[in-house]
DNA sequence: GGCCGGCGAGAACGCGCGTTCTCGCCGATG
DNA sequence: CATCGGCGAGAACGCGCGTTCTCGCCGGCC
């Protein structure tokens, strides 16, 4: 039965579409139904709740976009190279006409306050994203590859928030700009 | 007649705290009412709906950064200290227990999609301080101040966002020791 | 064929919220 | 003193939404 997947997958391909388009608390579910076109008992049987729902899309998200970034960088092959590679990656992102910034901060910023599970899954992804940057650093064998990962991480965060709010990619070029040259000031 | 002013101040520091620490559409107009003590004709005749007490929420907190960013920088007297003064500024902001993130960051991800107002203000909010940060830029004499100050808003936008995620204000010490060497690389 | 359990579509329910209305009070005016 | 206009408190209204219930249908078993 290959069924039961693909329900779950298609509620969570319009719950994506929609939550991320126009923020979570101005999606109902009926309109998640009506896009997916997973009638509302089945998505109650697959997500208990709306919060459940909520979570599983950030989760998908967090998947996605490592295997995403991890594709890109796993493309070049020079120590730097491979870390401006993040920053290539969240120029294309940023350019696709359906950005809107980064989705684990806008879910932050709605609902941090009030759903203890959203600002966990939130956390992790941060947490999991700064682990990455920190192997990519070590690999230039800087001096101090903690600090510059921590560095690259904030200007990773400045550049979604910054190319959301502009509507333009640009941020991501001034944000490699910007990797470029600490990691050249952080060579041993 | 003060009573006015004194009225709409109270509007707005009610809301201002209920809207900062638990996002803009959690909070109703009663729960507004209740804190600020103002009953609910008199806040709409204040403010005419809620969307501009949202509105004018934002164009007070844009107006209280600024002032309290230029004092912070007021009192240095290096072109570079100017600039690391900035973030000083912000690592007091993030150890204030109150600290929840940007409200304009926060205000766009929740609303920016369905209300043109609130996207309006936070991008001028952006602008007004992107420019600022322009200034400053320029007094270090560095070359390419532009660019320079491009960087420094990214690293600005990205300690917020990173501070608000981890509860910590260290993004605010990694932020400004990344501006010090950016802003080395670009002396002339 | 005749029953029956599950399913889809949509109505229903309870609640919260933005906004407006009602009602009883009080102070000012003639 | 009688009248009246404005005000505060809270109810009321309309709507949207998360969640559940109902009803009519249809495929599987005796």
């Amino acid at each position: 039965m290959d069924n039961e997947v693909t329900i779950e997958s298609r509620v969570l391909d319009a719950a994506d579409a929609l939550f991320y388009a126009h923020g979570i608390q101005s999606v109902g579910m009926d309109r998640i139904r009506d896009v997916s076109g997973v009638p509302l008992k089945q998505i109650y049987r697959c997500f208990p709740s709306k919060g459940a729902l909520i979570e599983a899309y950030l989760r998908r998200r967090d998947e996605w976009a490592r295997t995403e970034l991890e594709k890109r960088v796993a493309a070049q092959v020079g120590s730097t190279e491979r870390v401006l590679a993040v920053f290539d990656w969240l120029y294309d992102w940023f350019d696709d006409p359906g950005f809107r910034g980064c989705a684990f901060l806008n879910a932050y910023g709605e609902l941090g306050a009030k759903s203890p599970g959203v600002a966990r899954v939130v956390r992790e992804h941060k947490a999991v994203v700064r682990g990455y940057l920190g192997r990519l650093a070590d690999e230039t064998g800087a001096s101090g590859a903690d600090r510059l990962a921590d560095q690259l991480a904030v200007l990773v965060d400045g550049a979604m928030s910054a190319a959301a709010v502009t509507g333009t990619p640009a941020p991501a070029r001034q944000a490699r700009a910007a990797a470029e040259t600490l990691i050249g000031a952080a060579a041993p």
